[in-house]
DNA sequence: GTCATCATGTAAGCCGTTACATGATTGC
DNA sequence: GCAATCATGTAACGGCTTACATGATGAC
């Protein structure tokens, strides 16, 4: 859980604890809130796992650096840079900065996969799909489609809504009549879990054209 | 949390360990699934607390019971009464029903107006509805308002969504460009928030009308 | 030189879970 | 008598939080 939102992050670019809980706290900060306490255990267990590795704080001394593609990740190096190549040896100071391993990557796609069951499915897809992008299309996909095959299930399980002329005062004797809060709960729920379906189907139908588009492409380009 | 679900049950009739952990799974548990491992503990540390007690497991020895209102619970008291009284003394076995005392409502109603920090205020207030119907209507209305409010600030610090003539390729300077399945889950998300905005508006004007209704009833016996 | 900030870490505790241990009652 | 169910409990563990301890750097 912790582990798959580190990695993901790592996968942009490198970053040491402190910096990687700020970034945790604005840019998922909705779904999550890491403490230090958790964080940093983290991440020792994760580099005795060889998922992630330190980083020496100087990425290149002076040499035109390489652009990798990602803005965000080349704004950090600037930004890096600038500040460990004021005197000339260790970065600002004692601070880590972590890259995620190719093993790392193979374990991010893992965790990616992985359902955890125990604890909310909701907040696991939310960050499941934020890093999205760091994954192979295939298992975008797969994510989606389990999504929703959750949610199907879920409105299937929904009792259906009654028709609105029930007898208010007597609640037939078979049944326990739900309280009308608690009712009103579940339908609203079911109508989140409607949207929550269409939206899911969305993203289902938009990945699997941006597929065909790509693969198109490369029967063109052979 | 738990202590909460508890006291709402027993709200309605008294019940054992056991039994309440099925009622806690089947009706309330699209929000919670407790275990025995926590919920027993919790109720030797209410009764502790004062909140609940014992109840002996024969109602009323034979004479006529008399009936509580509540159809479920005197359902529940027939039930326990069609056994307990096969032989004479202890119901079934050494199960022990818990009745929720005074102190216990006072604290049912302070929990539900208690705002724990921790903990996903999603499941907690869905928690707080479900039981909404055993305290005081002035609490029913500071929940919602509260609810409401925590609602209105979150939609005031979504970011307002751009305008579809966005340059795809290149990001303005300043701000990262968010990934575009986390820009998607944010998008899902402030809707969800919009609608869940209405539904607890339309509860609120509902508890208003219900709460001048029962004002003018007592004008009109008065 | 001292204060705010950056930065890393540990210890204790909370709140829940799973897995296990135990035993009574009923139905066959 | 044996299995299924009802029923209560304990122990160990998990993952996360808070609070605390430590220290380096830069600004003034």
């Amino acid at each position: 859980m912790l582990e798959l939102a580190v990695l993901g992050l790592l996968e942009e670019q490198p970053l040491h604890g402190y910096e990687l809980k700020k970034r945790l706290g604005e840019t998922l900060g909705f779904l999550w809130g890491v403490s230090y306490g958790s964080l940093y255990p983290a991440l020792r267990r994760l580099e005795a796992d060889g998922a992630i590795e330190i980083v020496a704080p100087r990425p290149v001394p002076a040499a035109a650096p390489v652009p990798t593609g990602s803005i965000t990740g080349d704004v950090a190096a600037a930004k890096l840079r600038s500040v460990a190549g004021r005197i000339s040896g260790a970065g600002r100071r004692t601070r880590k900065a972590y890259r995620i391993t190719e093993r790392g990557e193979e374990l991010l796609v893992e965790l990616f996969l992985a359902d955890d069951e125990r604890a909310d499915p909701e907040k696991i897809f939310g960050l499941k799909l934020a890093f999205c992008g760091h994954v192979p299309p295939q298992a975008r996909l797969q994510l989606l489609e389990r999504r929703r095959s959750v949610l199907v299930e879920r409105l299937a399980d929904a009792p259906a809504s009654e028709s609105p002329d029930r007898a208010p005062t007597a609640a037939p004797a078979g049944r326990r009549a739900p309280d009308r809060y608690l009712t009103s709960l579940m339908e609203h729920r079911t109508r989140s879990t409607q949207r929550d379906l269409e939206w899911v189907e969305e993203l289902i139908a938009a990945e699997r054209s941006a597929m065909r588009e790509s693969a198109t492409d490369s029967v063109d380009v052979a």
